[in-house]
DNA sequence: TGCCTCATGTCAGCAAGTTGTCAGGTTGGG
DNA sequence: CCCAACCTGACAACTTGCTGACATGAGGCA
């Protein structure tokens, strides 16, 4: 899961980065609002974690603008300066959480997850298609109950995958959602990725759509 | 479990560290009021020890600032001026607990482990998982009902897994939790502890998920 | 003081797991 | 029937984690 950062204090980033990509997620930083504005605007996010005080442009215009423009994805907003009335503001203006600075990093993960969760309509941490279970607390993929070891970069796939369930997933957004960012495609990386995780988990769960991309069907066999 | 200690005589300051070092704490020490502020609100303690009577900040005014901000660690508040006026403030202002200078250290660890276990919901400071369990207030680690003698760092390891259990921990994590800050990466000092550990607990206690971390399953064998 | 023990970090080498590349095969839509 | 899109197996390069051996330093004790 591709998550957009933008978070001005270089120190603060980081360790947010570092603690999100410990749980799985693909992160990618700005350090102003324009630059996030555009971003957001132009890019597929699963989440987007979003300071308040920016250079540029104020975190909750990045925010008010990109809902104008009917960007729909989830967004966790931070604030140093923890007032009510901007935290009201700020659910108002169409964010989906709010958290406080300073904050313990297992509740940004968490708060981050359920919000992901929620925008997907699921109420747990583990989401089930068909014979396919998967558990992000865990980190953990079962077929028909039996435990299937992962790679890192196989779990992100699935993970992506299942969240996205019922839907047709492009190569590109696989690619930007498993790899960090794409550039380099004169590889196909991607398929072998997906040809391994078909041996692990059976060749029928992951459907190729020629020249759209894959999918997991919502109701799968 | 991380703990920060604000005390500006460094006589009682380091006795009280190595009190709770003893006692299988990570403690980070700072000396006045607005060095407490920054860290306590920019980091990430299990809890604070703090005395009221400071430089450059008053130890009230900390706490107010950081209960202000959304922090929600438990506080252990000392002071040498023991007036019940003083108590009562510092309760109101978001203190878990008051302490009244002089004490004596058993005291002081006893009502901070008490403090930590209120803040975490546990009625009980023993933990079990399989065949391990673990009792905080004694620090002591038994398998199969048979003690087992753990460094200090080694404690701190399972400790901090056991209360993760479930869950896969970043080696990042851990060692924020084990040490008391990370940055240095080119060394395998964790991993050559997991070793240790594994060799005092056995091999299966302890689960390495490549690429992800460690984590000991909540229903082990 | 000098010797011992224990805790802990460092290092090098090994084993196993992971991932990208490539070459050649297959497939399905036009 | 053709071709781009996709799949597959093999392989090599690279990572990651584990282990034993050793160095160091603190502290206890004779």
């Amino acid at each position: 899961m591709r998550v957009l950062l933008v978070e001005d204090d270089q120190r603060i980033a980081s360790d947010i980065s570092q603690a999100l990509e410990a749980s799985g997620y693909v992160v990618e930083t700005v350090g102003d609002g324009e630059d996030a504005w555009f971003r957001g605007d132009t890019e597929d996010y699963g989440a987007v974690i979003l300071d308040l005080g920016l250079p540029l442009m104020d975190g909750l215009a990045v925010l008010k603008r990109w809902r104008a423009n009917g960007r729909r994805m989830p967004v966790l907003v931070l604030t140093a300066r923890g007032s009510w009335a901007e935290r009201v503001d700020g659910i108002d203006t169409g964010a989906d959480d709010y958290l406080p600075k300073p904050f313990r990093m297992e509740e940004l993960v968490a708060r981050l997850r359920s919000i992901i969760r929620r925008s997907a309509g699921h109420a747990s941490s583990v989401m089930a298609v068909g014979e396919i279970a998967l558990d992000e607390r865990q980190m953990k993929v079962t077929l028909r109950g039996i435990p299937i070891a992962l790679s890192l970069l196989e779990y992100r796939l699935v993970a992506h995958l299942l969240r996205s369930r019922g839907r047709v997933v492009s190569q590109q957004e696989l690619n930007e959602n498993v790899y960090g960012h794409d550039e380099e495609h004169d590889s196909n990386a991607l398929e072998v990725l997906i040809g391994r995780v078909r041996k692990k988990l059976g060749t029928d769960v992951i459907e190729t759509r020629r020249g759209f991309g894959y999918t997991i069907p919502e109701i799968s066999t």
